[in-house]
RNA sequence: GGCCUCAUAGCUCAACUGAAUAGAGCAUCUGACUACGGAUCAGAAGGUUUCAGGUUUGAAUCCUGAUGAGGUCACCA
């Protein structure tokens, strides 16, 4: 949306593909995998390796829980269990480069990597750069040397260091752990640092959650107080967490909803529906197929856009597969139905010349047009306000007038050549906008459905 | 516990940043010329905007307090 409006964009992502977490994976693989793979299970990578961050945790609880039953006190226990030493030495091993980890870790990312490919393809997300933290916690330590010199930063007697925030209103802010290895911050450090080399960008958006609202506040701090140029491009647009009914998704706890099946739920009830209706039988398969994709995406990506995204929301897996009211289906709908319209019209009006009756405008009509003239500033609105919904919204009601106005005249049988010309050519725009409307938000629409 | 968010119809969300009757969708109920595609359209019903004070000509919106929910305060990322 950004880019429509005349802004240079560069989409990145950054991959936290090193850390203590990659490692919990790793040991936890070398631990119960017993030679197990993603092509010997027939899961996808994320998956897969995802299943044995979650079995790292089930057993560093229960190790814990036995120090604690010892009469260890609890922070102790935390630290102490071996596991958890072990994936630190781990970690340590990381940094130090030593080739059987990162054997191990190679292979591991990699398929995460596939898993990763497989679903960004589907929904249709794509990003210009992708940084990975391996390429940039290196420069971020480097950042780090900069502010122990600048006096940023203080290196504490047993080797850690810390940024002191105190006197704007914050606690002191660890960037690099006392046996040297780098934490979340000090990647972020250096992937600023990184990003404003390479673009000279003006500003940075930073899309992450908002239970990282006091991190990203820290990272601008110490940035600024570095004296670095793009401190003050540096913006943070928080979004609010996705809920389901039945409360939180946690991933240690495997109450998560799975993008991947929950998409392949969505194409069931679109291929279902569309067979009810029986309106496409003459469609080859794949053609179907793709069809039912494009449904189902399109339901779930209107129904998250339709919302503010700074704030919190609760999804409902059943309520969003709903095609009725306002949803992306129908919106494709609506695109789907004036197509056929046109379709059936010929193409000999788009030559007529328009009319000049502006006083016999019907109301239907003159709403419509009304509608229509608002697409640009609403884009300019979406935009500045970094807020998506708007589109969503003023697409849906473009669709309902449009919904209206189709009801309440006839289009190919109207009353004069003129008007049949006039409203074949609201149509025609109303279907422009739409699909333009709609592509902004990642969302295809079909001609016919 | 300190700090930060949030609380609007039974449910999911709006309300142009202080303005007139608080709007949509879902669910519920009633209808649609004998369907240019009915995944549609028209209508009904549904509210003390969590509670108690305050500021203002005017408050869902701003201030104070209470209650409830979430987040954050890690040598996790």
């Amino acid at each position: 949306t950004l880019k429509f409006s005349g802004y240079k964009v560069i989409k990145s992502c950054i991959v936290n593909d090193r850390g203590i977490h990659i490692c919990k994976s790793m040991l936890a693989w070398q631990l119960f995998a017993k030679g197990a793979t993603p092509a010997s299970t027939g899961m996808k990578g994320d998956h897969f390796v995802g299943e044995y961050y979650v079995k790292f945790n089930d057993e560093y609880k229960r190790q814990v829980e036995e120090l604690i039953a010892k009469g260890m006190n609890k922070d102790d226990a935390a630290n102490q269990a071996p596991i958890m030493q072990a994936a630190k030495q781990m970690l340590r091993d990381w940094e130090d480069g030593k080739p059987a980890v990162m054997e191990l870790w190679k292979k591991m990312n990699g398929w995460v990597y596939d898993g990763f490919d497989i679903t960004y393809k589907r929904i249709g997300s794509d990003f210009d750069i992708i940084y990975y933290e391996s390429d940039t916690y290196l420069l971020g330590k480097k950042s780090v040397d900069e502010g122990l010199a600048s006096g940023v930063m203080i290196k504490k007697d047993d080797g850690s260091v810390w940024a002191d925030l105190r006197d704007e209103g914050m606690d002191e802010k660890l960037v690099i752990r006392k046996d040297g290895t780098s934490v979340y911050i000090t990647q972020d450090l250096g992937l600023a640092q990184q990003k404003y080399e390479k673009y000279h960008y003006d500003q940075s958006i930073y899309v992450i959650g908002d239970e990282q609202n006091y991190h990203m506040k820290a990272l601008k701090l110490i940035l600024k107080k570095m004296g670095k140029p793009y401190a003050d491009g540096v913006e943070h647009l928080s979004y609010g967490m996705v809920e389901l009914p039945s409360g939180k998704m946690k991933s240690r706890e495997g109450t998560v909803v799975d993008a991947d099946e929950l998409i392949d739920e969505m194409v069931e009830v679109a291929k279902q529906k569309t067979e009810e209706l029986g309106k496409v039988k003459d469609f080859e398969s794949n053609e179907l197929r793709s069809l039912y994709d494009t449904i189902a995406l399109g339901a779930l990506k209107f129904f998250l856009m339709r919302v503010d995204p700074k704030k919190r929301m609760v999804f409902n897996p059943e309520e969003s597969i709903d095609f009725h009211g306002f949803t992306g289906p129908f919106i494709q709908y609506t695109h789907a139905r004036i197509k056929s319209v046109l379709l059936k019209a010929g193409v000999n009006w788009q030559s007529a010349i328009g009319n000049q009756q502006s006083g016999g405008l019907l109301k239907a009509e003159k709403d419509l047009i009304v509608m229509l003239e608002q697409y640009p500033s609403v884009i300019q609105q979406a935009c500045t306000e970094h807020n998506p919904s708007v589109i969503a919204i003023f697409i849906y009601n473009l669709a309902k007038t449009f919904n209206g106005f189709y009801t309440q005249l006839s289009v190919l049988s109207a009353e004069s050549e003129e008007k049949k010309i006039l409203r074949l050519k609201l149509s025609a725009m109303t279907a422009n906008v739409i699909f333009s409307g709609m592509h902004l938000l990642g969302i295809r629409v079909p001609e016919r459905m």
